[in-house]
DNA sequence: ATCACAGTTGAACAGTTGTGCAAGTGTTCC
DNA sequence: GGAACACTTGCACAACTGTTCAACTGTGAT
């Protein structure tokens, strides 16, 4: 194992120092978490449908064309890491996307990757406007 | 397998046609990948590293603590997801991150993440700044 | 040209994750 | 109460991912 020692690439390393308060431990960690949680193509489809308005489980099972326990699972990565909202309305289960800033996230994400001409106007007006 | 049939729990399901308008199929794909991406702890380090900033491999590993062999493995990933630039500096190559939407993303879930008094305000104005 | 330095890459192994199935809640309606 | 509906959860298995080590590429100095 060669570790590495004195960069010299620079003129003083302001890394380690900085970054250490910048951000307190445990945020990157949860940062990665949210992002782990939307990594998932499937995933991700659900959290744009969310983006577009409130909806049940079997819903987005058949928007997806997928089995109804296959998208509660899906749904309870999303929900371990906060990123969507539950309530019960009668039989079905709505959900919804948590706060603004994962449309805010969503938002971004889908921009940087459309680079270009995405039409995302109509999405992130309908999500901004939610609450 | 019991596919789901007929929601009934919205009046009807706006979900699968607008979707499919809003972005294109390939967009969540890479968005995806991009959150994959970020998605992991060490590689998240390393990416606030470099927004404060650029940095060579060697840097970041002494600042991490980590064999340069792995380092680099992890900006392989980030690379290959287009989440950071490189260029060379003589002997040393130094990373950065990609764009501003990269650090958007950063920001944003470090936010969300430290929900609350995050400091990031510093952050933000060193990686908006920089170009 | 040779040596050291800086970084990359391929392969193998261990740990993690997504999916499908079967069995389990909780709610509404009769 | 009981049946039907709308989910949820635990488990097992396949597929993926991160790390490590060794070998390799490219740059700068002697």
């Amino acid at each position: 194992m060669t570790k590495a020692i004195d960069p010299s690439c620079a003129p003083q390393d302001h890394l380690s120092r900085q970054r250490a308060a910048l951000v307190q431990p445990g945020a990157i960690e949860r940062a990665a978490g949210i992002f782990r949680a939307m990594g998932d193509g499937p995933r991700l489809r659900l959290l744009t449908l969310l983006g577009q308005g409130e909806a049940c489980v079997t819903e987005m099972a058949t928007a997806e064309g997928e089995d109804l326990s296959t998208i509660s699972q899906r749904l309870r990565v999303l929900r371990n890491e906060g990123l969507v909202s539950r309530r019960r309305n009668g039989k079905h289960i709505l959900y919804g996307l948590a706060d603004q800033h994962v449309a805010d996230l969503l938002f971004n994400a889908l921009a940087h990757a459309s680079e270009g001409r995405p039409d995302l106007s109509r999405f992130r007006s309908l999500t901004i406007t939610k609450e």
